[in-house]
RNA sequence: GGAGACGUAGUUCAGUCGGUUAGAACGCCGGCCUGUCACGCCGGAGGUCGCGAGUUCGAGUCUCGUCGUCUCCGCCA
């Protein structure tokens, strides 16, 4: 018999029972009962679980081993009883009756629980990195990134594009983001940089007549990082395609992304030809160039509304070129006086000088602001937002391009 | 570069208005338990309250400084 495994800890099935096996892997979890001991077995492909009896010679080496240590079991395959049968685990049906028992390594107490997703500080987890990737959920995170790469390379090549090498150290390119400088030993004084994008390289084979092109590029980009954005762990997909127009490349896109998400997520796709928006018109709508359309809270002009009206920090923009952009909140016109309070609140720490509110309510217009406009502002106020009976309008008044960004 | 939050047991966190011996859960150690699957029950160990100074009769708690971590803005295609 093989002297680590015969099967993986996620492949015994019920019709498995009777055969002798043999398996290793990490002790997941201990359950000891004194007259038996059950241990969850873990590795790469999933969890069985062996049973210790009492009458092993190896019962109370058994009973000592600690979560996360490595061990060899040899045993039988049983299938469970119908009362024991755990229908939450792959192979809940069947369980593995130990007969022989090998420590292969003796795990110290741990920092953190591995059998579990629990918080626990960045820097700890770092430290015991290897702990850390055992965990389930960085254990998947892993896979999918591998899924994610192998999916993109099977599909760019089945559509014709080559996938090249390009050099990792190189000279500088200047372009937005700063360079991670090397320093050179043959050149002293002088520096390397890491490519944040290897323009020049990619661009060379495109001019040389190779037709398509792509590589799955590290992003060396010496800028802070943020929550979802960590160097090292930061990769891209650059694509070049030659004699085509901006279409074709959308296109090209679509297919890759709808691919993706289909097979490797369980997300909704939406719409497989994605909407196109032009930049000026993102910017007027939502103030943005990356909005989120799942809400479809479009910002709406109203300065030419306003250009007469009493209310002079809307007029006086209005008339001095700056914008004054209305937001609808559908149903938000119940909401109490500290929701608009906290929306302004909201607004000016983000850096606008205010929020101007109105809630139609009652049948009537209500707000700060309300006594400040006549009636056929109002009147078409609601014709252009389409506000009804219920909602609630956010105004921001100002420079046409600050009063986008707010 | 700017702003904010946090720092208490191995881990996650609680700790009232400044008051006597700083708690819980999980983990760890010991004991009990023959069907659990987050097993259960009993007991125990484990703390420089990040560090330094100050206020006070008295500081985990208040003030200042310092170090560290995280988040957001800037930055980043």
């Amino acid at each position: 018999m093989h002297p680590y495994r015969t099967h993986t800890c996620g492949a015994l099935r019920k019709e498995d029972a009777g055969t002798l096996v043999k398996l290793s892997g990490w002790v997941h979890r201990k359950r000891d009962h004194g007259g038996v001991i059950f241990i969850d077995l873990r590795d790469h492909y999933g969890l069985t679980q062996v049973v210790v009896n009492p009458d092993a010679p190896f019962f109370t080496e058994v009973e000592k081993v600690r979560n996360e240590s490595v061990i060899t079991v040899e045993g039988e395959v049983v299938a469970r009883t119908e009362d024991t049968v755990n229908p939450n685990m792959a192979t809940g049906e069947i369980e593995m009756v130990a007969s022989s028992y090998l420590l292969e390594s003796v795990c110290d107490t741990l920092p953190f629980p591995v059998n579990q997703e629990l918080e626990c500080p960045e820097e700890t987890r770092l430290a015991h990195r290897f702990l850390d990737l055992r965990r389930e959920r960085m254990h998947n995170n892993i896979l999918l990134r591998s899924r994610a790469t192998a999916l993109v390379r099977q599909h760019l090549v089945a559509r014709g594009f080559v996938e090249y090498h390009t050099p990792i150290l190189t000279s500088s390119s200047p372009e937005g983001a700063r360079d991670y400088l090397v320093p050179s030993r043959l050149y002293p004084g002088q520096f390397y940089a890491l490519p944040q994008a290897p323009q020049q390289f990619k661009q060379l084979l495109m001019v040389s007549g190779f037709d398509k092109y792509f590589q799955i590029a590290p992003c060396f980009r010496d800028e802070d990082s943020r929550a979802d954005r960590s160097p090292g762990e930061f990769y891209q997909i650059d694509m070049e395609m030659s004699f085509i127009t901006q279409d074709d490349l959308f296109g090209e896109l679509e297919m890759l992304m709808v691919r993706l998400f289909k097979e490797l997520s369980s997300k909704r796709i939406m719409a497989e030809v994605f909407p196109r928006i032009a930049f000026r018109d993102a910017m007027e709508w939502y103030g943005t160039d990356k909005p989120d359309i799942r809400f479809d809270m479009k910002m709406v002009d109203c300065t030419d509304i306003f250009t007469d009206c009493e209310l002079k920090v809307f007029s006086s923009q209005a008339r001095s070129g700056g914008a004054v952009k209305a937001l609808t909140a559908k149903g938000a016109a119940t909401q109490p006086r500290k929701f608009f309070d906290d929306m302004e609140k909201y607004a000016k720490s983000e850096g606008a000088k205010g929020l101007a509110w109105l809630a139609l309510r009652d049948g009537e217009i209500k707000g700060p602001i309300a006594k400040f406009m006549s009636e056929s502002e109002k009147q078409a106020l609601m014709g252009r937002t389409a506000a009804v009976e219920g909602d609630a309008l956010f105004f921001g008044a100002g420079p046409r391009q600050e009063t986008n960004d707010y």
